[in-house]
DNA sequence: AGCACA
């Protein structure tokens, strides 16, 4: 029977000196000026290392000798005023390491990389798809990587840019998922982000623990690819039709066109849309939507499912897999696309396809729509009406208006939700510390 | 109020 000996717990006056402390309770964002000005009487500080634990109210300071250290910890031990920083009472220890490591010198650098704890929830709870359309409303993620610690379910997320980085940590910080796209017995979800000293993730497979969207043909794990959406039996036992790269969209309550270029704005959000192909079917509407591969469309399914093109609960989306892999579509009628052709006046991305990424507004694409397409199908517009909820600005909803007034997927009981979309930035404008404002709209992330 | 990013 071991008894644990590699576990030996130390009590604070056993612990073995070290040149570096341990502090603790520190107030909400403490600065780094403000651990240098609590320890400074007592010797040299060399490095630092704030924002630490779960709360960020942990910080270590490192003397440059331990004689120094010493003298801090014994002052304070005998002292009738306890170490303070704003007031606030600060618990001292040696730490339990000898130096402060991997430490840029502030320890709370700026990088394009953030770390991420998702407080509150178990790994399941939070799909990596979930997250992309989070963090993807600062702008383009190149890679995630989730993982299990001690601290819960964390996730490093890369951005292109420390700027890009800051700007979400900025607005997320401290706030929640919101709740509609967290699994019902979920109450709450904080977000606590610092910056990670990575640069660059190794991203090996696509899987439900890792992405890499800058390189859509990473091999796939296929042991986890079931973890991007739902498995193959259904909770309530069914079976689920397999994973495709092609959805199967059927509209209900259309009181609206639905046409083809509707239905491309709608779902490139995700990824590049190969092909459409629009048909009746018992008196409803269908269309097929082709995307390159199965975790593009998984990724749209999954965002999409159950929310409506229009506000009002018009148009509501209900996707499936097909069976299709291919769509053999005329390129150009109006009732299906090929995107992959070029010369038919339409404009195609010019590369492979870029499934991994935002289709930021105005791809070509889209605005070759515009002109060679004809207008035949905008007359079913009603232009008194908003487009996506979005009232355009001028009376003649043309397609740009479409692109630029980013589409809201309005679920009926749920706010709206956009993919990739700037709209959501205004929802993050609020200072970080900012209670919810009543007088603001619902706030997403609160 | 209790130790740092897999």
């Amino acid at each position: 029977m071991s008894t644990g000996t590699a576990g030996q717990q130390q009590f604070r006056y056993t612990q073995t000196p070290s040149k570096v402390l341990h502090l603790r309770n520190l107030p909400w964002e403490c600065a780094e000026e403000e651990l240098v000005e609590l320890c400074k009487p007592f010797g040299k500080i060399v490095n630092t290392k704030c924002n630490v634990g779960a709360n960020r109210n942990q910080a270590f300071v490192e003397f440059t000798d331990l004689n120094q250290a010493i003298s801090m910890v014994s002052y304070y031990a005998s002292s009738s005023e306890p170490a303070q920083v704003r007031g606030k009472t600060v618990y001292i220890q040696y730490s339990n390491r000898q130096e402060i490591v991997n430490n840029k010198s502030s320890g709370d650098v700026a990088g394009n990389v953030l770390l991420v704890t998702i407080e509150g929830v178990e790994p399941g709870d939070v799909s990596i798809d979930v997250i992309h359309l989070v963090f993807s409303t600062f702008g383009f993620v190149h890679k995630i990587a989730t993982f299990e610690k001690a601290a819960g379910f964390q996730a490093l997320i890369q951005f292109s840019t420390p700027e890009i980085a800051s700007g979400a940590r900025n607005a997320l910080d401290g706030r929640s998922i919101p709740r509609y796209l967290l699994p019902e017995h979920i109450t709450s979800c904080n977000l606590r982000i610092s910056f990670s000293a990575h640069t660059d993730l190794n991203i090996k497979f696509q899987s439900h623990r890792s992405r890499d969207y800058t390189n859509p043909y990473l091999p796939v794990n296929p042991s986890a690819i079931e973890g991007t959406s739902q498995s193959a039996v259904g909770p309530d036992g069914k079976r689920k039709e397999p994973e495709s790269n092609v959805l199967l969209a059927s509209i209900e309550n259309m009181q609206y066109a639905v046409t083809v270029d509707v239905l491309h704005t709608v779902f490139s959000a995700f990824g590049t849309v190969q092909k459409i192909a629009i048909f009746e079917k018992n008196g409803g509407m269908q269309a097929l939507i082709q995307y390159p591969d199965v975790l593009t469309a998984s990724v749209a399914k999954n965002s999409l499912e159950g929310h409506c093109i229009y506000d009002g609960g018009y148009c509501k989306l209900h996707l499936t897999y097909s069976r299709h892999t291919d769509l053999n579509v005329k390129a150009h009628s109006d009732k299906s696309r090929d995107y992959t052709i070029p010369d038919t006046g339409i404009l195609v991305s010019p590369v492979a396809p870029t499934a991994w990424q935002n289709n930021p507004p105005a791809t070509p694409d889209f605005t070759a729509a515009q002109g060679p397409v004809p207008n035949a199908q905008m007359p079913a517009w009603d232009p008194s009406r908003p487009i996506f909820g979005v009232p355009t600005s001028g009376a003649y909803p043309g397609q740009t208006s479409m692109l630029h007034s980013t589409p809201q997927y309005a679920a009926t009981g749920a706010p709206a939700v956009s993919p990739h979309a700037s709209h959501l930035i205004s929802q993050y404008g609020m200072q970080p510390n900012a209670p919810p404002s009543s007088s603001q709209p619902p706030l997403y992330y609160q």
